[in-house]
DNA sequence: CTAGGACTTCGAGTGCACTCGAAGCCAGTC
DNA sequence: GACTGGCTTCGAGTGCACTCGAAGTCCTAG
């Protein structure tokens, strides 16, 4: 269970698990949903995993993987000695939560779809809300980082120019 | 100096000063640099205006505006009665530090800025590079966000599917 | 049999960015 | 000339999301 990769940022190495998903055919292809179907798992994964290798996978510190299972954020099940053995299904759990997260949900909504998800397929609904709410969220602070970026570009633009602030 | 303007968020808030500034030929272009430096400022403002005004134009609530120029974020004249007055250029000041920060960049690295600023135009070459950093990170925030809505979107497809999680 | 290292829990601490409340000043109104 | 409303300062409090440390357990290698 020893960690060989260096630490990245969560979405660093998130995307690289969504490459090396894509390097079949040697593309790098734009997003979609086959491409984010293909990157939830990567094949050649054993049984199950310990935290140190969902730490180096996701970019997500075991401090923080263990502090999520903490205020049930993700549910993981243990081996015979009482470790963290996530399988397959847990492992796309925390990379989807993982997303959410990047994507600026706040752990408190995060925590509630997971509940939702628990509580049974009836919830369907309201969980779907819950997303599209979400994406209109998203949407939004996309529109408003683009904004910033062209201001912070016309800034850019003018420098040696008279502009004072 | 009565608020008139209902609350918003300061990314909508700055958003309609940018929309009442492009409205003169009835268009709502694309962003560019000339849009930007429309939108800086609208023409008809008083010489000098009171902190709601700042607050209702920009979003920022007058608490938070009084907290941004105490850490030395923003420097603000005032009037004979100690209040503040901002003219035209700490307006624009302001809504530049605002995108900054809409954008992602830590008040830390604001401060830094505009000390640099403060220092003179023999700064302008530290300045720019900090930009030209802050602009990265935009970009790269900018990808992940749009990845993770891939995602989202994926999942939001999906409902109705088997996927459990 | 012992040492090392990765794991466990629990609770407390950190960093950032506000956010608020209290107490007081000051201009205009009835 | 008291009242009202908006401003002022200062310091303390809040919320979020980690982040860390201590003390102990368990497997593996030598």
């Amino acid at each position: 269970m020893t960690s060989t990769l260096e630490h990245h940022h969560p979405a660093t190495r998130l995307r690289t698990v969504l490459e090396s998903a894509a390097a079949d055919d040697g593309t790098l292809p734009p997003l979609d949903q086959e491409l984010v179907r293909a990157m939830a798992l990567p094949e050649d994964l054993p049984e199950t995993l310990g935290i140190a290798e969902v730490a180096d996978l996701t970019g997500i510190t075991a401090h923080t993987l263990r502090y999520y299972e903490r205020i049930g954020l993700v549910v993981v099940a243990r081996d015979a000695a009482g470790r963290r053995a996530y399988d397959r299904a847990a492992l796309g759990r925390i990379m989807f939560v993982t997303w959410l997260r990047l994507s600026g949900m706040p752990i408190a909504s995060v925590t509630r779809y997971v509940e939702l998800a628990q509580a049974g397929t009836h919830t369907a609904d309201e969980r779907l809300a819950l997303l599209l709410e979400h994406r209109a969220a998203v949407v939004s602070h996309l529109r408003d980082l683009q904004t910033a970026l062209a201001v912070v570009d016309y800034k850019i633009t003018t420098y040696g120019g008279t502009c004072g602030s």
